[in-house]
DNA sequence: GCCGTTTTCGGCCCGACTGTTTTCAGTCG
């Protein structure tokens, strides 16, 4: 992991348990601010710290100089082990539970000596629960609803954790042997939106102890289980991770079936039994005879089966296509030809116009629409029209001044909520595009919040719904909407639907894509970017729109510049 | 704990919403 995420990580931590233990709420802020910071930074820390320049750093003071020095030259933070021994880490995670905050655990911790969440579910259970200032009927329901859901995710990681880290194993493992062949496998292949471990498929090496190479990295806090053939670690964050090791000849039935799912697999061995074959982790068999097995699009062949990439390995039809040679050949990450949805420093970004394209063009790029926020989204500093057309102003100058990218003038206005848009008609008129998006008001009823969307998007001058459901993987559940009604009203008016790349929000999510498409309505997959790094966050949207067997043509921001240019203005009103 | 400066200490993103209250506190975006 790099320097910079392990310390705004550990500044994180450290913030969240001042709050709890009743610290001053700025000083708290203070390693918040500094964290924020940090993570987005482009720089790292590991130089400036060589330089000794950590102080030119907004936020960061002498203090924190110091402790980032401390952690970079010794590899631990003194203060931050004196506070995780104060506060148990699974009562820091009941942060994440909607509803619960600081303040919130910060009386439970303090008054109430609750240590965890067997403790807190016990007390909320308890008559207790009634007298505690704060708390009535309805908000120990909610707590308790809200309590069910995060139990469902104890243990998941999300997909946007999980394949970095995934990643940098992998590439540790080639480092450690470099004829290895080490791969993703299991759900993060699959690019599950949460996923329970990382599994690891590699070859042995004669030569060297591959388990015991990776027992020395810094990552690793553990090794649970070695086996010949298995190696089970955790990680210092304490996520699983284990390494299957195999034989050249059996290397693309095993990544078959670690790959999964379970129920794929099942199918997939049932097939292969019904025509004579044995299929197991060591190979396709006939008669004791191996027909395959280095290779998984061997194995699909031999059992008369297209090759089926993994984000569609489910079991949701997905082998009775291959067999019938009608599985859709989706969308690649390399079909994307720009980014639609996108913020910068003008609102609540941390990258400047100019910095977005520029990273914009280096991924290639034809075309970036820059889509700050709407007056009402107070807190992510959102545009009022003076900001906004000055904003275009330069939009217009940049773009202008360029041949090697189209920049195209954006708005992500927030629908209120009565369905009106932030923004005036005459006002929406000079953007070249519109994205409206919910960001209030989640706890309208179904046919409230229906209505609410489906009047925005009749406004003609909205092109695409952005993140249409509102979740939050893991966190928040989605509002209440009928989906069928916004699919329909989308394909109705032409509209767009998109696909928010953020991992934190694959919103549409893949049966929903599944859906649309089905309808036949326009998606965009565009990454909500709020840096630059952000933008490669596509790959997340990109694997959910494959997930729902999305093709290239079916997302829109696959098509040139000339092409998306028309669209948004015949879309447009004259 | 940081920042900016009235260079020694006060202020620190802000408003809506909700469920508690009986005038407000906590959470969220």
């Amino acid at each position: 992991m790099k320097t910079n995420e392990e310390i705004a990580y550990i500044f994180e931590i450290i913030s969240n348990i001042l709050e709890i233990i009743g610290e001053n709420p700025f000083k708290s802020r203070a390693y918040r601010n500094a964290a924020g910071t940090i993570r987005d930074m482009e720089t790292d820390l590991e130089d400036l710290t060589a330089k000794q320049k950590l102080t030119e750093i907004k936020g960061v003071g002498k203090d924190l100089a110091d402790k980032i020095n401390e952690y970079i030259t010794t590899g631990s933070l003194t203060y931050y082990d004196e506070l995780k021994a104060k506060v148990p880490g699974e009562f820091l995670d009941l942060l994440s539970i909607r509803g619960i905050g600081t303040k919130f655990l910060s009386n439970m911790f303090v008054s109430h000596n609750i240590r965890s969440l067997k403790q807190l579910d016990n007390l909320l259970n308890s008559e207790k629960a009634l007298g505690i200032r704060g708390l009535g009927n309805k908000k120990i329901n909610e707590l308790k609803t809200n309590i069910a859901h995060y139990k469902q995710n104890i243990g998941r990681i999300n997909i946007g954790i999980a394949l970095p880290l995934a990643e940098l194993l992998v590439s540790e493992i080639k480092r450690l042997s470099p004829d290895s062949r080490p791969t993703i496998a299991g759900s993060v292949r699959r690019m599950k939106e949460t996923v329970r471990n990382i599994n690891l498929l590699c070859i042995k090496d004669g030569k060297i102890d591959i388990t015991d190479g990776l027992s020395k990295l810094d990552i690793i806090s553990s090794v649970s289980k070695k086996e010949e053939s298995f190696a089970e670690f955790r990680t210092e964050k304490d996520i699983e991770f284990t390494l299957t090791y195999c034989v050249d000849s059996s290397y693309g039935s095993t990544l078959l079936y670690l790959t999964g799912s379970r129920k794929h697999n099942d199918k997939l061995n049932k097939i292969a039994a019904d025509s004579g074959f044995l299929l197991n982790k060591n190979g396709l068999f006939r008669d004791g005879i191996r027909i395959a097995g280095s290779n998984e699009s061997h194995i699909y062949r031999e059992l008369g089966a297209d090759y089926i990439q993994p984000e569609l390995r489910e079991d949701i039809e997905e082998i009775e296509l291959s067999l019938s040679g009608r599985l859709p050949s989706t969308v690649e990450l390399s079909d994307i030809r720009g980014d639609l949805h996108t913020h910068s420093t003008w609102s609540d970004g941390r990258s400047s116009v100019n910095q977005m394209i520029m990273a914009a063009i280096e991924m290639g790029y034809e075309y970036i629409a820059i889509t700050d926020h709407s007056p009402s989204s107070k807190i992510a500093n959102g545009l009022d029209i003076k900001r906004l057309m000055q904003k275009k102003k330069e939009i217009e100058e940049i773009d202008s001044s360029t041949d090697r990218i189209k920049v195209l003038m954006g708005a992500e206005v927030d629908i209120r909520k009565d369905g009106s848009l932030d923004y005036p008609d005459d006002i929406l008129h000079e953007l070249d595009l519109v994205i409206a998006s919910v960001h209030s008001n989640f706890n309208m009823s179904n046919e409230d919040m229906t209505r609410r969307i489906i009047k925005a998007l009749k406004n003609p001058l909205v092109h695409i719904l952005g993140h249409p459901t509102g979740r939050l993987v893991g966190e928040r559940r989605a509002y209440e909407v009928d989906m069928d009604a916004v699919i329909d009203t989308a394909y109705d008016l032409g509209k767009a639907l998109e696909i928010n790349s953020s991992y934190k929000r694959l919103d549409l999510k893949d049966t929903h894509v599944k859906k649309a498409i089905k309808k036949g309505v326009e998606l965009v997959i565009s990454t909500d970017a709020h840096n630059t790094n952000q933008l490669s966050n596509i790959r997340y949207g990109v694997a959910t729109a494959r997930r729902g067997f999305a093709t290239k043509k079916d997302i829109l921001n696959t098509v040139d510049v000339g092409k998306i240019t028309t669209w948004l203005k015949e879309l447009k009103p004259k």
